[in-house]
DNA sequence: AGTGCTTATACAACGGATTGCGCAGCGCGC
DNA sequence: GCGCGCTGCGCAATCCGTTGTATAAGCACT
């Protein structure tokens, strides 16, 4: 379990409420780890309890009041020794890659169609870390190293998705036009993919 | 849910004990789906249970016996089914990426440490890959078009993930040569990197 | 005036996923 | 002769995560 380290790592640089953290998720560290503002607010409830956060009342006009939580030196302890031990192996689950290797019992146009759209997502999201870089870059590299190496991690991985979506957008539409409209009925291929 | 239609997927092509299964999930489907024996076992006697898949007994000399499945009729159906709706967002839990963004607080040879060995991995995964992909083409694509597709993505990640590393080892090692070797208790980076 | 979005927090129910444990026999190396 | 690892299956407890629901106020649009 470490969506408590994720918040501790947003918490280190600054404080921040629920809601500010779940957009983040949405956002940003959403591509390396994700959750929905029901689990941060159970989980800032538990790092209260477990003096790793502390909060104070803000009261606002027009908007209901936030709380604002910070790391504790216990939560910041507790990080230190998080980043100690080896993490864990990296959980996927990307339904639209099961998909595609289910792809023989599909239609291509619909596949095509769902490719075309997470495309879309994934050149927003890339041209908002490349401004994102270069605004780091220009304040100096070195005092945001980390911050630095995490967007770029997400550019490569826009840019490796993108390049393959480029693959299987031109291999589908050839097989579109290559075969009868419903192209799921072909004997199951020989081969798995597997090793 | 659909590690329902991953194993669906997989016993699209084959059939499979549950023990094949989890070996695939390890390897090849793990990197877009993970799954344990545990999870797999229960999800198989569910699917048994709903007519989706079905089973034949095969006693082994010197091994256990195993049951091998078959994906049924109404389990084809099923994944048709499940294939036509859009899939749902990708989610991930990469902690090692976490430990990246909160690298401020850790020990950058650790850290360097762990890079080196999950890239080992990786360059055995992309070797794999790239043999597979090969053999693929031998084949004739078009015939494993889908499972080929599935393969390249793997190997476009690999690449991608190995790029970034080498990035990162190029900026932790210039690091660990210009800090004292508890980098740790600088000042909070002034701006999170979130846009 | 009504609809829907944004900010802001929170509980409850359910189902999915992880972790821990257990059984069982074979082959390999020391 | 003993431990270790591989093949193979499975249960139980607990934890994590998703979905649904609730409250509350302002703002923009129709």
């Amino acid at each position: 379990m470490s969506l408590r380290h994720a918040i501790l790592v947003l918490l280190q640089d600054q404080e921040a409420s629920g809601y500010d953290l779940a957009r983040e998720f949405a956002n940003s560290i959403g591509l390396v780890w994700n959750a929905t503002h029901q689990q941060i607010y159970l989980e800032l409830g538990k790092l209260n309890e477990q003096l790793m956060v502390s909060f104070r009342h803000v009261p606002q006009e027009g908007k209901p009041d936030k709380k604002l939580y910070s790391i504790t030196e216990d939560g910041r302890q507790e990080l230190v020794r998080w980043l100690k031990k080896p993490a864990g192996p990296a959980r996927i689950r990307d339904a639209f890659m099961v998909k595609v290797a289910g792809g023989q019992l599909a239609d291509p146009d619909a596949l095509l169609g769902e490719l075309e759209q997470l495309s879309k997502q994934r050149r927003e999201r890339l041209a908002t870390f490349e401004a994102l870089a270069q605004r780091l870059d220009e304040q100096g590299r070195e005092d945001n190293l980390y911050s630095y190496l995490t967007v770029r991690r997400g550019i490569l991985d826009q840019r490796a998705w993108l390049q393959w979506a480029e693959e299987v957008r031109q291999a589908l539409e050839h097989a579109s036009v290559g075969l009868p409209t419903s192209g799921a009925t072909r004997r199951p291929s020989p081969g798995s993919w597997n090793g």
